[in-house]
DNA sequence: TATTGTTATACTCTATAACTATA
DNA sequence: TATAGTTATAGAGTATAACAATA
């Protein structure tokens, strides 16, 4: 019981420094984490709702609607009235997007990279892609108490 | 080559999640993640100075600063005279920064640990711990290219 | 001149509240 | 009345720049 507790803590801080990590090892250049995210669901998805992005990153509305206005003014996504319903606008990635999303990817995963093969053993590679599964299992999961405020992540998207 | 690129997308990808659910997990109650870390390192130190504290957690000074501001607003922490060296001020933990520790350490692993019990098997808890000590081994990695423009930082701490 | 700390300002990511337009 | 979206505002967690005090 205490042996999880402990490793709950090791888990919160390391998660902790390495979103900080990522935060600033992509500052100056490409999108920020959350455009990233966006332009990934859209680049898979083909097109989507503000409703259908925010839920699936789990964040409200509102918090969507500002990173895709940001996206928006660098060009990178463009919004389109929905052919049936007009309360609905389609958003959809153009060209700088997906040149964007690259760059994003590249940038990002250059250095995580550069990691496991300099510091890990094939072994620790190994036993380090095994536990991923856990951690997205384990992020994904609800809770037994309480239901969130929001409605359900869709997780099983691209980023 | 492309296995480890995969990889490091999936550990970007969950990190982000985890690290908003914790985000979200304790607002309203309990310290913040800065705060909480903060009276983590000052409760097992003893004092220590703000320059310490930034470089403990690998962020600018000036950050520091407001996180420690914050605490002595809510009477967590004080700032006492450097016995020697006036420029140094020495942050030490109040009672009341105690009480706060516990139930940030409460309210935040009571969800983690329940789902690592409730989700995984006795095998993969032990994967999972495993995996722990090679995320902490990337994280504080510093990278081969580039040095970051700031002072190493002391990653043995607690939380 | 280097180190320690403060103050001012800004950006990212998220939130809530109040609103409009459409179904 | 419910749903989709916008606008305004705020708080957490960083950052940089410019400064003052002390070593």
């Amino acid at each position: 019981m205490h042996e999880m507790a402990e490793a709950a803590e090791r888990l919160r801080v390391v998660v902790r420094l390495l979103s900080r990590r990522a935060q600033v090892d992509t500052a100056e250049e490409g999108p920020t984490r959350s455009e990233q995210a966006v332009l990934a669901w859209l680049d898979e998805r083909g097109s989507m709702t503000l409703t259908a992005l925010a839920s699936a990153e789990n964040i409200r509305l509102q918090s969507m609607g500002q990173t895709v206005d940001a996206l928006e003014r660098h060009g990178c996504v463009e919004r389109s009235a929905h052919p049936t319903d007009r309360r609905q606008l389609l958003i959809s990635i153009t060209k700088d997007g997906r040149r964007m999303l690259q760059k994003g990817r590249d940038l990002r995963q250059a250095r995580i990279v550069e990691a496991m093969e300099t510091l890990l053993t094939a072994k620790e590679r190994r036993t380090l892609v095994s536990s991923l599964e856990l951690l997205e299992r384990i992020v994904s999961w609800e809770g037994s108490r309480r239901q969130n405020r929001q409605a359900r992540r869709v997780l099983e998207g691209p980023q």
